[in-house]
DNA sequence: ATGAAAGCGCTAACAC
DNA sequence: GTGTTAGCGCTTTCAT
């Protein structure tokens, strides 16, 4: 067995390896392996050769520890099952690469845990995190210390930074269309949360309801387009005459839409659909979907500028300018 | 403005600068932040309380240079826009994160260019690369050296590993199941290619169904749902009497739903359709999709088994056993 | 055009 | 329980 001695390196070879094959200094390894001047095209393209052969890689944190490295950020997101979320995640991949920033992404969704446990995994690895981070949030950013944290969906609070979503405005606008549609009753569907409570949105959709004078019916599922039509079909036994159905997201609004099919009602004429968040799923579905649509685009622009922001110091964490609102847009498609 | 010396810290505080400010050494630091024993819980504390103060974090490229530091994995996916690679990131995601590993996204989608690009950026940052790289697969492992590529859709050719799917096999399925339901006129819908040629699926599709006989007419269109709509539209105006389509996969299944619906085209009746991917979005389309569905969890998980295999070694680079095929099964729903 | 020295911030190993 | 000494692998001076 005479083979080639490195078939499968122990240990990784190092600057010094390929200054040694080649008999140069480290230095001159440096200068070949990075395109910098000073060095002879000949010696070069030597040291290239020599070190592809040994299947050199300068590492990464050498690299880094003397040169301050590029910033990379992490995203945590409570899974990629919701289309929502790729699409934003999408928008923040595609911003943070026009600025050379790469992103580590976490994905809590699965068995892995909480939002907390994803910035945990994540804070040693990243110089700032964006995420939909809920109540989490704060200890999240006690966690990354100094390095800001950028929450979506959640008023900055303690977090250096927020993007939020005006909710009573958009609930205000769905439900003038129902009303406007000729809905007399409504139902809101919220998604569950761990201490029973309404979300923000549905809180939002409940006081506007009030003032509206609207008796709202509210009810709750988990967060899937299957749940969401067994929870529909199930308030369509108790409640017949609904003709009017708000819904905490698309992708639920999506199942809800499947148990109005099922149940033989017509939507929009015999009961009205709204959904929120404006993803793309809502034009495949049938009818496609009215929806309170958030620009995703904007939204994930919005958070990395935020970052850039406060990474600079051009924003101050906890200020007024790292509190960001955002508006929702009602697009009116077919279900309602 | 005599208020607190460091709101926006110039530079980043060290270990030494915590140690100064405790009065103690670097390694007391050092003990104190990574719960390490040998210290009294009272320093400990008090470093802690410091550092704190300070906005210390330890530098990730010391700390890895000094360690060896946890894998990290580029991912590398041509846009999150169709709900398959989302659902494929997730996957890796989560088993990524059952090993420690952290992954690195780079989504190629949108103007930042081809595979080849992403790889580019990702190089720098990680130990290993799984992505949908497409021909740019052997380049992007030249630019990766010894560091192992698992290319997806793609047999491993020169990378080290490779997960490919056995089109043949699907499109049998697929072919069979249409005549079954009484299809005659078939069509297959592929997606366009750089070179104006077919993908390895349409090519399956084409060679199955001259082998079983079938008059095939293939057409293509970009890769969206909205497109599709319109590729289908045109075809139906061109061929009235197609009473089959198969479809590259499930989002431009989706328009082709649509398109078939505005054309007052009963599914499956007057024409029956089979999607390929096996995403949820199937099911939520009305009527809901028959299609050749691929367990996103296991491609996954294969992908990262392979690569964690790569990585330690147990598996030889180029090998068979790098070299995995996995297929389709055919799911029965509505739409055939 | 090339080399030598210094040091980035951290932790492992061994003192004390 | 705490401090000291060595590097980890690289790039930046500053020589030569």
């Amino acid at each position: 067995m005479t083979s080639t001695p490195r078939n499968r390196p122990a240990k990784r070879a190092t600057i010094l390896d390929v200054a040694a094959a080649a008999g140069v200094s480290r230095q001159t390894v440096t200068r070949a392996m990075n395109e910098m001047p000073g060095i002879r095209q000949a010696t070069r393209e030597r040291v290239q050769e020599l070190a592809r052969e040994l299947g050199y890689t300068p590492s990464r944190f050498a690299k880094g520890l003397v040169q301050g490295a590029h910033t990379s950020v992490g995203l945590a997101i409570p899974g990629l099952t919701n289309p929502y979320f790729p699409a934003f995640a999408s928008s923040v991949v595609e911003m943070a690469t026009q600025r050379a920033w790469n992103v580590v992404m976490d994905d809590f969704g699965h068995g892995s845990g909480s939002a907390l446990d994803a910035v945990a995994r994540l804070a040693p690895q990243v110089d700032a995190v964006i995420g939909y981070l809920g109540p989490d949030a704060e200890e999240a950013q006690a966690m990354l210390g100094r390095r800001p944290v950028v929450v979506l969906d959640e008023p900055a609070g303690l977090t250096a930074g927020g993007i939020s979503f005006d909710y009573p405005y958009a609930a205000r606008l769905a439900l003038d269309r129902l009303l406007a549609v000729g809905s007399g009753r409504i139902a809101y569907m919220d998604s569950v949360t761990e201490e029973g409570s309404l979300t923000a949105r549905g809180a939002a959709v409940a006081g506007v309801a009030s003032d509206l004078g609207i008796d709202l019916t509210v009810f709750r599922s988990e967060d899937s387009a299957h749940a969401s039509r067994e929870a529909v079909e199930s308030l369509l036994s108790r409640h017949a005459g609904l003709d009017g159905l708000l819904v905490f997201n698309d992708l639920m609004a999506a199942g809800a839409l499947k148990a109005l099919a099922g149940s033989g009602r017509g939507v929009p004429d015999d009961c009205a659909v709204i959904g929120m968040d404006g993803i793309p799923l809502g034009e495949l579905v049938t009818p496609e979907l009215t929806t309170l649509s958030l620009n995703l685009r904007d939204v994930g622009r919005t958070a990395v500028d935020l970052l850039d922001g406060l990474l600079s110091g051009a924003v101050v964490a906890g200020s007024a300018e790292a509190d960001l609102r955002l508006r929702h847009e009602l697009v009116i498609r077919q279900s309602a």
